[in-house]
DNA sequence: GATGAATGAGCGTTCATTCAT
DNA sequence: TATGAATGAACGCTCATTCAT
């Protein structure tokens, strides 16, 4: 008895403890970079012990992985899986897209994860692999897919977004990039840039027709 | 005599061990990043001791800043001075800053220095404010006079690459990032790619006429 | 039970290793000096890994502050207090401290960090001023107290140490000097060196009754 | 000829030179002492190479040697060779003394060279030696003769400091280190502290009388 | 499971000294 | 003789990871 309770215990405790050491590693590494985060920042941000991370997470680049994982992945996951769902104008996908990066995407933790994945990950293979099978890959051909059925449709003119879906995400990897290098010497309204740069895509493709 | 020879044999040597710590650092910095390469990497791929590199400049960082400053800086400045001389339509701009991304920068160690500023400056924010002042404030400011005289000739019908200049790199930003991380797992055509950004932009553009 | 039990071990050991390091980096300084000690070699000498020294001290530097508290502010303190206390006349008072500097200090630990204290801690300003603060000014207003105490009761004729107490441990100063300097080539004795000073400056008061 | 007029200038520029160096020493060791001092400030100050202070002196270590010798030795040696030709009363000679440390000693570079010696040459014991036996042995041992004349003529009543020359020069070594270490948070008139010091002595061995 | 004390490899920079010219 | 470029050992401090309790 006493052990069932403990491990029922256990088991909500584990979770709950792993949340808020993701939690505390974002903070940190928000604040200060992967590299620059020390292990004992998010021990402490976490109000748990250095040594304890280890029973949840074997290194500070697997406590990295997760929070790709938990603060990206999912719900980009669930985005898309919804919109695919739905059978929606190119059009309206794009709208929705622009809406969701500049509402759920820039200025929160998921830009800033974003920002770390663009930076660090060049020098973790594993973690590149991981961010290209869970992340990039799946995006792509969802919007491969998406102008897939706007070309079938007649919406689209020009395939080369089915060829080069990369390009309508172009504009969030600079909004991204801007915002961590020039924003305080230079500001930009990086929601009207992407936006922008959206419209111009849509222009591109109907011109064709 | 003497002493001219002497001072001429000098300087060329200077030059040329200067150059080979340049490119002994880049090799370093492509290798394993900015923060991660050590001096002594350097000094060692440059053959020489540690200290000699104090002797040609005063940090790491003014190494980097260096490569920044003699493989992308002044090569940009010339393609820039060049170009703005000769009073070209947007389109053979375009044409030409296609052409130069594909030929003198994809695969090129200035690609390699691209993606060290992208993926490592934010934590170095002087050089964030170099890059900005020497480099990326510079071209924006280019990119904006070919598109507002193409939209003063009526070439192009939206001024939107006027606010946002930015829009017209998106793409090399892209091939940069993805030559980077996901190169291995999923080629892409990134030359390819960034010409059909350019057309898609360019199209957009004259649609609104 | 088991936490006092692994609290008051802790606070033991802590104590412990805190001495060792303390001896380790007395016995370091003794050698070499303060600014030539490294602090591998400290940590060599107390059997510990360099790191751990950080875990008990900020910095070198506070090393060496701990050094001189312990082992000379606070007895010094002690010694003051407890003369202060007795309302002794200045005769008693200069016997007590020439017995305290020839039995409890040349000799001892404590001339070493004395030493130290003199030669190294020029480059060292918050040290000095530190040293200053807690160990110079306030012997020197105790001693300015026995001298004027003695002017009032008639044992002193002079004011001279009041206006000077520094002159009372001149010879303290060359005792150290010429221990570290000289003592080897011609060797003196100190103690009594010390003492005919005191005596000398006793009977200079006295001869101005 | 041509050899021998060379040999001639050569030897005046040398001494010249020689001079510089210890010149240009003397400033850079002030400034920032003995261990903080570069060769190339020094060299610098000269207005000469680094490598040629090697072509007259075989290290950083002889340099301060040379600078004891011509900084203090000579002119100690001067004074007290003086002094001792005329046969003056105790009370002169100490008049003399005191007036020299105060105008010849406080406040010029002998000031900074003595306490250079205090301060750094604990850990070099050779010159530790040539200190001994070439200024404060003989300064001693003229004190003594001092003071012993002084007593065959019934000048002092005691031998105090035929025993312990050294508490003569007590006062000096507080000022010099007073000088160093406190003189910013709590200045003194070291030249009237001196005096008094010395005033204190001649009182205590006349008192014997 | 949780702790946190201990470890020790890692690194940018300085500078006395050497030596080819 | 004079130069000054080159050397390379030296050092305080950090922090991811381990492990005894």
């Amino acid at each position: 008895m006493a052990q069932k309770f403990r491990a029922a215990r256990s088991d909500e405790e584990r979770q709950a403890r792993l949340q808020s050491i993701l939690s505390a590693a974002l903070d940190a590494f928000a604040e200060k970079g992967l590299g620059a985060s020390r292990l004992e920042d998010i021990a402490t941000r976490a109000a748990i012990a250095k040594g304890t991370i280890y029973l949840y997470f074997p290194s500070k680049q697997a406590v990295f992985e997760e929070l790709i994982r938990t603060s990206i992945v999912l719900p980009v996951d669930s985005l898309r899986t919804e919109l695919l769902a739905q059978d929606l104008s190119a059009q309206t996908v794009f709208g929705l897209l622009s809406h969701w990066v500049r509402n759920e995407f820039l200025g929160t933790d998921r830009e800033i994860i974003a920002r770390l994945i663009l930076s660090e990950v060049g020098r973790f293979p594993e973690i590149a692999a991981f961010c290209h099978r869970e992340l990039v890959h799946p995006v792509m051909e969802f919007l491969k897919q998406i102008a897939q059925r706007a070309c079938e449709r007649g919406e689209f003119g020009s395939n080369v977004l089915v060829r080069f879906p990369q390009l309508a995400v172009a504009s969030v990897l600079v909004a991204i990039t801007w915002n961590d290098l020039f924003q305080d010497v230079e500001p930009l309204d990086l929601g009207a840039m992407i936006e922008s740069h959206l419209d111009l895509l849509q222009r591109a493709m109907r011109s064709d027709l």
